[in-house]
DNA sequence: CTGAAAGCGCTTACAG
DNA sequence: CTGAAAGCGCTTACAG
């Protein structure tokens, strides 16, 4: 099925056929030519070919997102906000390494070789954006700190750490550590950062392990739990920290099989706020991540992108609303939520 | 960066760097070829322009998982296990709808119009597969019953259910209900048919509730419960099994808060044996199913598909090492994994 | 408003 | 073993 035989049955140019399935018809084709042409393509249940159109036009209409892992329901909600920012004009094409790894100079060129009408980047680490070569539109997501070096989406951790250490300070805890997450992302750091600079300011010490952390996995949260816990109730730590919900269901659990009372020994807090969180046992007191809305917001970005540099090649104005949409890009907010676990 | 550019530094033609980036030497390239396109290759950067190779090959390196939902944490382990047995040759495209819908007939066109290297689709339903032109490698996931319409890999649901009749009929429940998915799919169809057809041969009563459904989600299956409880109660029944674990997280969640006492009252039991499901309170039984060698199976019979027709195209043989992994791919194992809940 | 034609960057018979 | 050339199916100036 192609253009040339939707032309034949329609009784026009190929030329024209292009022009009416892709809406560009105002001022250059008659109303007869694109009523024979659209009868024709339903006739024929014709389908644009996306690989020759985007070989012509020089891009294609799939957004990448890379995503370092997808075993953490985090990217499920990431995911359902793109696919409804993007509509039905674009295809999203997922990349994912797995393990909390980075995908490689190869995987970055191969997925630039597709022509993408634009990157998604979920956590990505210098290598990526050094290896990465210019051309497709770029958003970051959940990479603060990196703000000069591409358009980024990030949720407002400042605000839900700072809501998390008052609260844990109005419970009288005094010391605090933190279960860290093996995936060394900015988010990450950030999180660790806030809280130890945090603690002080709300009259608390943070206990630093650096080497306590494990991928996003209860499994490897258990085990580093039962590793590290010894070290923490010996410095009188009797608030945990975990970089996510999914350690803190692995601490919850090897907690209980240690018999370590959360709260009453320890209390336990996460970040995201699954679903399964409120029914954990105990119920987790965690920081909320809204996933879909920073999906939400990076598709935004990446249109502001886009519409921005399209006013800008037509109009020559160096500040296009792309511009100034960028540079007010809010932080997706980040709320406390509290629950039985701390 | 173009193959022109590379052929113009290595002193060869175009279709010599063609044949050299694509491993097709053999007997054709000189070794001083070789080297000199190899080495102008790492000069350059040069990447083969995926959508040209494409156009001009007629099928692309991107295989399309089209699933129903991604907010199932579920559907993380199953693309783990496709990415990790499709290695770096292909790209995985993943295509959602979201919310249980299947995606749409215009939707199906748009995939196919990306000349896919293959199509795996989780838990088709008829208008798909009837929308589905012909073209491109097809394997269907966890669609038991559709075997014949195309290769198909699938959970053994049968000795899994099995299995959870027996232990549930040795704890001495007499009738048990059933809290399903929204998402009318086979293979929950099928959990219903064995639970039920099944309850008799282990001496028990199945109370058919059919309006008693959710979407995958802890908060609508709560829901579902609260206004279904009563019925299930007044009926006698006290074992609940639940279509997937994230609705028997928002069970238990709802019947601590209606003070339904689990398994006391009421034994409840899930699918899938998510990673937070033996951390959930209390800790839930399930019939695991791993979607990891789901992911890898469907691979696998992609390829052998794709292998079967090429020996066929070579040498006219029907009955190709292809259509012979075909009739033999095994079921994926479901065994019972019992916790506290039941 | 219309169509012939060039071009997007590759791959693959084909002739040598 | 090598390269010129056709062709993949579109899109987009361009001339009319």
């Amino acid at each position: 099925m192609t253009a040339a035989e939707v032309a034949e049955l329609a009784g026009t140019s190929v030329a024209t056929v292009s022009l009416v399935v892709n809406g560009k018809t105002a001022g250059r084709v008659s109303q007869a030519n694109i009523e024979r042409v659209l009868s024709a393509v339903r006739e024929l249940g014709y389908v644009v070919d996306h690989t020759a159109s985007s070989l012509a036009k020089g891009t294609s209409n799939i957004v990448i997102l890379v995503a370092p892992d997808l075993s953490n329901p985090f990217y499920g909600r990431v995911i359902s906000g793109i696919k409804a920012e993007l509509g039905s004009e674009y295809q999203l094409l997922l990349s994912v390494t797995g393990e909390g790894r980075n995908p490689s100079a190869a995987d970055v060129h191969r997925l630039v070789a597709l022509r993408p009408a634009g990157l998604l980047v979920e956590a990505p680490d210098d290598a990526f954006l050094r290896d990465l070569p210019a051309g497709a539109p770029l958003v970051l997501l959940d990479a603060p700190g990196r703000e000069t070096q591409a358009p980024t989406v990030n949720f407002d951790l400042t605000s839900g750490i700072s809501a998390l250490l008052t609260h844990l300070a109005a419970r009288g805890h005094t010391r605090i550590g933190y279960l860290d997450s093996l995936t060394r992302t900015e988010t990450f750091e950030l999180r660790r950062t806030l809280l130890e600079r945090g603690a002080a300011a709300h009259g608390m010490d943070y206990v630093a392990i650096p080497e306590a952390a494990s991928l996003i996995d209860p499994d490897g949260a258990a085990a580093a739990f039962a590793k590290y816990w010894p070290r923490w109730r010996d410095a009188g730590v009797t608030a945990l920290v975990c970089a996510t919900d999914s350690h803190a269901y692995g601490v919850l659990g090897k907690a209980r099989e240690l018999g370590v009372s959360v709260p009453g020994t320890l209390a336990v807090t996460g970040f995201d706020n699954l679903p399964a969180s409120a029914i954990v046992s105990p119920a987790l007191t965690t920081v909320e991540l809204p996933g879909e809305a920073l999906g939400r917001g990076a598709v935004r970005a990446l249109m502001a992108q886009r519409d921005g540099s399209d006013e800008h090649a037509d109009q020559d104005r160096p500040t296009g609303p792309g511009v100034a949409a960028l540079a007010a890009a809010p932080l997706i907010g980040a709320r406390l939520i509290v629950r039985d676990s701390a």
